[in-house]
DNA sequence: TTGAAAGCGCTAACAT
DNA sequence: ATGTTAGCGCTTTCAA
């Protein structure tokens, strides 16, 4: 037990010299099929596994890459996991996940893998860590991807949806359902996507000649208690609105549990709409109106490029991809 | 760009030796405060970082424990790597997690990283893997823990909550609230958590008299598809029953939809009880009912072991843990 | 307290 | 087509 072979063990069993073993190893086509299957028969009766980190410490490379999220048990993380673990195992790379639990520190220290090189490079969804930290570790050569927004560094490949864009839409959509005062919880303040979505609703209440009001905008965590504290916050002020436009739907449900307090009907007293496509708005009653991202495409884009810039060494023409989302209008926001 | 320091770097421009260095790094006490001054000054000013398949190759250790769920969506598993994450992590090893998607293969592809030495145990949840596999990995050295089942290997840890006992307390919850004809949806025939799970629903029949009628059972795929194909395929059979008992919460969701299609109300004509506390079972309406296991404590406890057991050499004395289970009434079983 | 040197297991350059 | 050997970057024994 806990006894290892290693390749002088195959190659002395086998009569052959370590390097033998390793281009049967390696499938490096200078072996004849003889010797190859001689070694094989070793290689298996013995049940001899490679070193990872000898391998890993003379070829300078781990063929694992990273993946930093902030909450795995959120589907719009967990799906963009999934478009990148099934394109990165279809191209030999191992994939390890990093559930930050929306702690910066952590997020910080799962770099690390990058910087002692345990992986070969890291996807950041939705970063916590500075834009400085972020581009000052990618100067120093190491290799990182980011979902969500768009740093300017020739050597970080990004893919993001739209925020400007889809938030409009939404703004539109309920215009259309008759709304005119529209609140708005955003997200914090200093997110990326927060000011895109900000610029949204308003250039679409511009559009509509619909005046501005600040007090009907608040920001919220993006958790559910956020959106439930959010919506008090906007209640509370007395400035009357038919809709609200939440920026992610875990702070929707907070409105949901709200309106639940407090005996407001949805959608026929609060229009309401989020943003994620959350696997529970499908289950609420009413279901709920939401923004759905191409999630799993964008981890699958991002990581392919990721790879392809790892084992290419030109850098990347095409590096930041937009993708488009698509308003789901389900009962949340309908029937009016 | 792409420049690496290493240990002789450090050393040379401390005008002190690698040896040195390398204590200084690995916080030995023999060295003076002020050689490990001067070292730890230049380890910051050249931004040096230890290589980590140098440090694992020579240290035959990896520091990184692994984790295998079949599916990190689901908040059961999710939860469970929490616990696992924060006390790996206090005692300073790092957590990769491996997503299957229900597919064994990949488990196994995942467990090369423990026989290559990538990382220096796993953590299986809920494994698809057979036991005589995992049990003659284990033989060869490797560290498995498993979280779900009870493996009979002496170095193998396992947790897992007592599915006899809660099976009972679900029925008897129903036959409380005057149900005699409890349908079972239960999981896929082969996993061993349904065994336990019939014999619960079994016994408790039993002690309150209700006849065993086996056409009032179905196996699912423990996913929202398989609990809506189960239900249908029981009201098919015409055999009544007001209240059926899913192996799962995310079965019981397609318990919901097939009702919703078929205008039957729960809990009124069908009283619905799930298992596993999934976040969606609290925003559903009714609620469900539900078996709440302490997934988070689950995984905290059992990494915990496995990591003392590969410091210690000693076999374990206690292995194998049994927790409790709580059942959540909700509205789904209420109300008749 | 510090340094010199061997060696962890593998691959690739070079020699045969 | 196959073998010999140096070296990847680190830690640790042994010697000073």
């Amino acid at each position: 037990m806990d006894i290892h072979f290693k390749i002088v063990d195959v190659a002395a069993k086998a009569g052959v010299s370590p390097a033998t073993v390793s281009r049967v190893l390696n499938d490096s086509s200078k072996v004849t099929p003889k010797t190859r299957a001689k070694v094989m028969n070793i290689i298996h009766e013995l049940g001899y596994q490679p070193h990872a980190a000898a391998k890993n410490l003379r070829s300078q490379k781990t063929m694992i890459v990273g993946v930093i999220v902030p909450d795995i048990s959120n589907s719009y993380f967990s799906e963009i996991i999934k478009g990148i673990e099934n394109i990165a195992y279809s191209k030999k790379y191992k994939v390890v996940i990093c559930d930050t639990a929306n702690n910066e520190e952590k997020e910080l220290e799962f770099l690390n893998l990058l910087t002692t090189r345990t992986i070969d490079g890291v996807i950041m969804v939705a970063p916590l860590t500075s834009n400085e930290t972020i581009l000052s570790i990618a100067d120093h050569g190491y290799l990182i991807g980011i979902v969500g927004k768009k740093l300017e560094h020739e050597r970080i490949p990004c893919i993001l949806t739209d925020n400007v864009k889809f938030s409009m839409q939404v703004v539109h959509h309920l215009v259309e359902r008759g709304h005119r005062e529209i609140a708005f919880i955003n997200g914090s303040a200093h997110a990326v996507d927060s000011f895109d979505r900000l610029e949204g609703y308003l250039k679409a209440l511009k559009e509509h000649n619909i005046p501005f009001k600040p007090e009907l905008i608040e920001n919220g965590n993006f958790h559910e208690s956020g959106g439930y504290e959010a919506i008090l916050r906007l209640f509370a002020k007395k400035t009357p609105f038919t809709a609200v436009y939440s920026a992610n739907d875990e702070m929707a449900l907070g409105v949901y549990r709200a309106c639940a307090e407090l005996g407001i009907q949805i959608p026929e007293q609060l229009a309401v709409v989020g943003v994620d496509n959350n696997r529970i708005g499908k289950y609420l009653k009413p279901s709920l109106t939401t923004v759905k991202q191409p999630n799993y495409t964008m981890g699958a884009l991002l990581v392919e490029k990721l790879i392809d810039m790892m084992n290419e060494d030109e850098y990347a023409e095409n590096r930041v991809f937009t993708v488009d989302s698509e308003l789901l209008i389900r009962g949340s926001s309908e029937g009016r």
